[in-house]
DNA sequence: CGCCAGGCGGGGG
DNA sequence: CCCCCGCCTGGC
């Protein structure tokens, strides 16, 4: 069992909770299973410890995946100076953006397109039960996110069981594209944020809002500002912006850490009524 | 039954 | 460039 000390500014719940993963579920004692990098992990938080149940010991692996490398007093200290986002700061002060694995993360937001919560995690579910390698650790068994080769040697008739609806042919095209090299995700990492996005955008299913997401939840790339419907809602209704100017405020409103503002006043609407 | 869900691609103006 | 429509599927 690892143990990280002195942890401030994370929750669990609203760190999985607050739509930037699929993968991770609650146990009847309030703590988080899921997998990641290959790794199964039970997480719980007690006080101000973290403790990983997991077959990676490796610290500095869930610290990184976690966000908990980030500095979140400097980046909560650089986004106030606005109520409403501060009440929302507030709200999910445990809110933590993660530095999810690109290829899970591409995979998972083609899948989240015109799609609900609940359903887009029971594809992922399929996807990786049917396609993923079987692993087990202390008698639980789970299953790892296919890599780009394996999805790469499947037709769409293959793919038919995860019942991804229309999604299943963009998935297979970012298998090809990234399996035959066409986009090399180590390149990708190194490239500025227009350009990564414009190379993300070269598969099919991935567009403006996916490859968005595809920056800020695995990337860190925190200036950028995914538009959901949510936020256009919140965006236009809450701060009463012209939804063509959302990029333009979002960024002299928000500045380098937008993408976070982002996550904290998506969290705080899907909580609460937006018309309260 | 109809509608919509954390958009996208393709077509037409 | 902008606008508009259809789209798999499942839950209400």
């Amino acid at each position: 069992m690892l143990e990280i000390k002195n942890v401030k500014d994370f929750d669990l719940e609203q760190t999985f909770m607050c739509g930037q993963c699929f993968r991770w579920k609650q146990s009847d004692d309030g703590s988080y299973t899921g997998v990641a990098g290959g790794h199964y992990a039970k997480i719980t938080k007690q006080n101000d410890s973290v403790y990983i149940l997991s077959d990676c010991e490796d610290t500095d692996f869930w610290e990184r995946y976690l966000g908990l490398d980030e500095d979140y007093d400097k980046i909560k200290a650089s986004l106030k100076g606005d109520s409403v986002l501060s009440n929302c700061m507030e709200y999910g002060y445990g809110i933590r953006i993660m530095k999810q694995e690109l290829w899970e993360t591409i995979v998972s937001f083609i899948i989240s397109a015109n799609n609900n919560i609940s359903r887009i995690s029971k594809i992922i579910d399929r996807l990786c039960e049917s396609f993923g390698e079987q692993k087990s650790f202390e008698g639980i068994t789970y299953y790892t996110m296919p890599d780009a080769d394996t999805l790469a040697g499947l037709t769409l008739e293959d793919l038919a069981v995860i019942r991804a609806g229309f999604r299943d042919k963009y998935i297979l095209d970012a298998a090809l594209k990234v399996s035959s090299g066409e986009i090399d995700l180590n390149k990708l990492v190194l490239m500025d944020d227009t350009e990564a996005k414009k190379e993300l955008m070269k598969i099919k299913g991935i567009g403006n809002k996916v490859a968005d997401c595809i920056l800020l939840f695995s990337m860190s790339r925190y200036k950028t500002f995914p538009k959901d419907v949510w936020i256009k809602r919140i965006l236009t209704e809450v701060y009463r912006v012209n939804e063509k100017e959302i990029d333009e405020f979002a960024m002299q409103q928000f500045g380098d850490f937008a993408g976070i503002a982002q996550q904290y006043l998506f969290y705080y609407y899907r909580e609460n009524d937006i018309n309260a």
